[in-house]
DNA sequence: TGACTATATGCATATATATGCATACGATGA
DNA sequence: TCATCGTATGCATATATATGCATATAGTCA
């Protein structure tokens, strides 16, 4: 029988895998990463990523429901920008972590550095 | 036409989403918490989360695959453990970030804290 | 009002991922 | 060697998610 633990509630664990998620994308973390430089509209967004328009479109709307990136309109365009930096931060961790996983298995080849 | 700026390589950002997506499940999430404190075998693991042995058995083969956990045999059983702490640093900024985004909409709903 | 621009959405489809069942594999002990 | 136990895997299926095209919506300007 499960034994009873101070485990984060089921609700709560949905909504941390739901942000996990959201960063699992490649289009998105793109577009995050587009817009650490400052807030840019929707047609910029999709320039930059030389994507299609309705599918970056939808990828922002996803990162603003997410509460990831926050927007303003001004007069016909849409600027999005990051509304919450700590994906920086997360980044940061998963590539340094992803870096010494890389290392390690190099390491393990007796590839020097 | 895309500018060029000192952007992170799409494969870069395909191992970086990789990571995120495997943190992204509610599964896995909770058998790490449960690996939070100590190595476990399997079944143990089935136990605590109540679920069933091969889907167990694979998530934590998609964790081994990704680096986050490691696992040793001893006689029949095989105890997982945690290979990468960092994994509770990420959870905790994403816990902190989801509690701060509920806190804001509740703000802007005017509900007392 | 009508043409134009920027953005979002509906719909069909493709692709990835998770799940359950049956079963294979590998180690142990009688 | 045979039976058993713990774990992993093949396969079919379900579910989630991403994509592209067409089109709707909303703001702007003549």
């Amino acid at each position: 029988m499960a034994s009873e633990k101070n485990l984060l509630t089921n609700e709560t664990i949905e909504v941390v895998a739901r942000r996990f998620r959201l960063l699992g994308e490649p289009v998105r973390l793109r577009l995050l990463q587009v817009l650490e430089s400052g807030e840019h509209t929707v047609n910029e967004l999709v320039e930059e990523l030389q994507g299609n328009q309705p599918n970056v479109s939808r990828h922002l709307t996803a990162l603003f429901d997410g509460g990831l990136v926050k927007r303003r309109k001004d007069g016909i365009s849409i600027y999005y920008s990051v509304a919450d930096p700590v994906v920086f931060k997360l980044c940061e961790l998963v590539c340094q972590s992803a870096r010494a996983q890389v290392r390690a298995q190099l390491d393990a080849m007796d590839v020097p550095r």
